[in-house]
DNA sequence: ATCTGTGGCGCG
DNA sequence: AAAGCGCGCCACAGAT
């Protein structure tokens, strides 16, 4: 026989043998890579003296569910298991009760920020069980396994392997769980870990759009870029070449021939970005800006990014990276729908399937409202309590005059520059330039600034004093990002500062957002309400439901966006506007 | 043909 | 073009 089990009464079995573990260890084999096209064929789980190697069509969705019920459940990469699971059990497995940890997003909270001490790089499974159990794991046997329809079709060799996986998944946890403890990560590893199932569902549910709107805009982009390519040729028509066409063979995606050829027009640009083409003035440069615009429109959001609808769902399903940066932001990618124009028409073609809404939620100032709670500053703190324009508060303190909707709005926009800034660690010279004011008068300003609010000054001073004397930045979940190795690697004292002032801030953001999500999916799958994620853009969420339950769906997304900032914020309500409507909206 | 680094620019 | 943080994608340029 083969060993592998195939009824409740295997499982059940074999757990009741390992009934006393700390944590159970988990992998899966699959056809390939896509949850909406390939089959899930092997659930491999147990600890490191012994693993069940479990037929994964053979088994239904409340036995798996019982692997669940009473272990934390360590996977590697955990999204990718989990969505497998998902898409081959669905609601039945009730994820929303797992307990989850990952022991890649547990090494990349090990290792943020430095460079690995040992000669292997990199977070793969492999890479980890070298490095803590010894093991060697021949990862190109797994080859074998794409496209491979039946379990039965696996070599007693490859079962071998998908026993061993499991076996390095716990050994490799039982090792990260002692570093974890050390280094106060193991809340932030939770986090992570209950997010990773929001995740799961959000890359198997993915993103409705309206290909036919996206197209439409995306044809107004691209007549707009080919008027602003004739008005190109005709500005560069005296110091360029002809083609055969009508037009120049100017190469108007390479800087160095649009360098060249404003040279030619006596104008000398150090470089071609938008802000030192505007500035110059001349029309040439301008035609230039402007045919970059469109382009940038056409290229990133054109053809490319609607091969990613997928051919099954029709829908788009991106790859989120939960820890994809060094703050504990995620990332996006394939496509990433983090950076869809905002201005545009283009947020509104994602839109809900008939009889669905979509809910744009985001948190209102979540930055600023952090740096509040850290510093204590009691003006932040009263104005976001009060429900004040915080930004309109600092202008009249800082410029003695009345400053609302209506007077003065040049000096709300001045304050929130400043505002803004300091949280990235802008400096006198940083704030000239970005309000177009002599250095002086910036010095001036910013010295206003603190005198006005000390304790904003004492809190980023001492944050980033505090955190290159430990070599470390923290959040407020304990996340860490370790400053030693750009030190070493000969980042400048100012980087390196400015650095450790946002990645507090911007990571504690990031740690909220992420509980937000965590939250969110339980809430929905518990209440039984038809609603789940489709977008997460930092501070914002994007949820799907449906219409006959949308209202309620809305009320749970303020209502755990709320008391996930209320976890970490205690002094200001982390304030979400969210608004319910057929489109994303804003 | 494919990889890597860079400039530029979309987002928070 | 930058003494303002964090991403991913496009196109080019130079390398292999």
């Amino acid at each position: 026989m083969d060993g592998l089990i195939r009824d409740r009464a295997g499982v059940a079995a074999f757990l009741e043998s390992v009934r006393g573990a700390p944590f159970l260890a988990l992998d899966t084999e699959t056809s390939g890579l896509d949850p909406h096209l390939e089959k899930l064929l092997l659930i491999q789980f147990g600890t490191a003296e012994k693993q069940a190697l479990v037929d994964a069509q053979a088994v239904d969705a409340d036995t798996v569910r019982s692997i669940f019920r009473d272990h934390l459940v360590v996977m590697h990469n955990a999204t990718f298991d989990l969505k497998m699971l998902a898409a081959t059990y669905g609601d039945a497995l009730h994820l929303e009760e797992a307990q989850i940890a990952d022991t890649q997003n547990a090494e990349k909270l090990l290792r943020n920020g430095r460079k690995t001490d040992h000669l292997l790089q990199g977070f793969a499974l492999k890479v980890l069980a070298e490095r803590y159990a010894g093991m060697e794991l021949d990862k190109s046997i797994r080859q074998g396994f794409f496209g491979i329809q039946s379990v039965t079709d696996l070599s007693p060799a490859e079962l071998l392997y998908a026993a061993r996986d499991v076996e390095a998944t716990w050994k490799v946890f039982a090792r990260q769980l002692e570093e974890l403890e050390r280094d106060g990560l193991l809340k932030v590893l939770a986090i992570e870990g209950a997010a990773s199932v929001a995740f799961a569902d959000l890359e198997l549910k993915g993103a409705p759009i309206d290909k036919e709107a996206w197209k439409k805009q995306l044809d107004e982009a691209k007549s707009g870029s080919a008027q602003a390519r004739k008005a190109l040729d005709k500005e560069f028509w005296t110091v360029a070449d002809r083609d055969l066409f009508g037009g120049t063979t100017l190469n108007y995606e390479s800087d160095e021939e649009i360098l060249g050829a404003l040279k030619k027009l006596g104008l000398t640009l150090e470089s071609t970005r938008r802000e030192v083409l505007v500035a110059s003035g001349h029309p040439a440069a301008l035609a230039v800006a402007e045919y970059r615009e469109h382009q940038k429109i056409v290229s990133t959001y054109g053809d490319a990014f609607l091969a990613f609808i997928h051919k099954k769902t029709g829908r788009l399903h991106p790859r989120f990276n939960a820890i994809g940066a060094t703050t504990g932001r995620v990332s996006c990618s394939e496509p990433n729908l983090q950076n869809i124009p905002s201005g545009s028409a283009f947020r509104a073609c994602f839109r809900a399937p008939p009889g669905r809404k979509l809910i744009t939620a985001d948190y209102s100032g979540a930055e600023l409202r952090i740096l509040a709670e850290a510093s204590g500053d009691p003006v932040f703190i009263d104005t976001f309590r009060r429900g004040g324009d915080l930004h309109a508060i600092v202008a009249e303190r800082l410029f003695k005059k009345p400053v609302n909707k209506h007077e003065n709005p040049e000096l709300r926009a001045r304050a929130k520059a400043i505002n803004f800034g300091l949280v990235y660690g802008m400096g006198a010279q940083g704030l000239a330039n970005q309000l177009g004011v002599r250095l002086d008068e910036a010095e001036r300003l910013l010295e206003a600034y603190f005198r006005a609010f000390p304790k904003i000054r004492d809190y980023l001073g001492e944050s980033a004093r505090q955190a290159l004397k430990r070599g470390m930045a923290e959040t407020m979940a304990g996340r860490r990002f370790w400053l030693t190795d750009l030190r070493r690697d000969g980042r400048d004292e100012g980087t390196l500062t400015r650095i450790a002032k946002n990645m507090p801030i911007q990571g504690t953001n990031a740690d909220i957002t992420k509980l937000a999500m965590a939250r969110m999916y339980q809430a929905f799958r518990r209440g039984g309400v038809d609603a789940f994620l489709v977008n997460t853009v930092h501070d914002e969420l994007v949820v799907e439901a449906a219409e006959s339950v949308a209202e309620e769906a809305k009320a749970i997304v303020i209502r755990e966006m709320r008391s996930a900032g209320a976890e970490f914020v205690k002094r200001v309500p982390m304030d979400v506007d969210a608004q319910l409507g057929d489109t994303w909206t804003k």
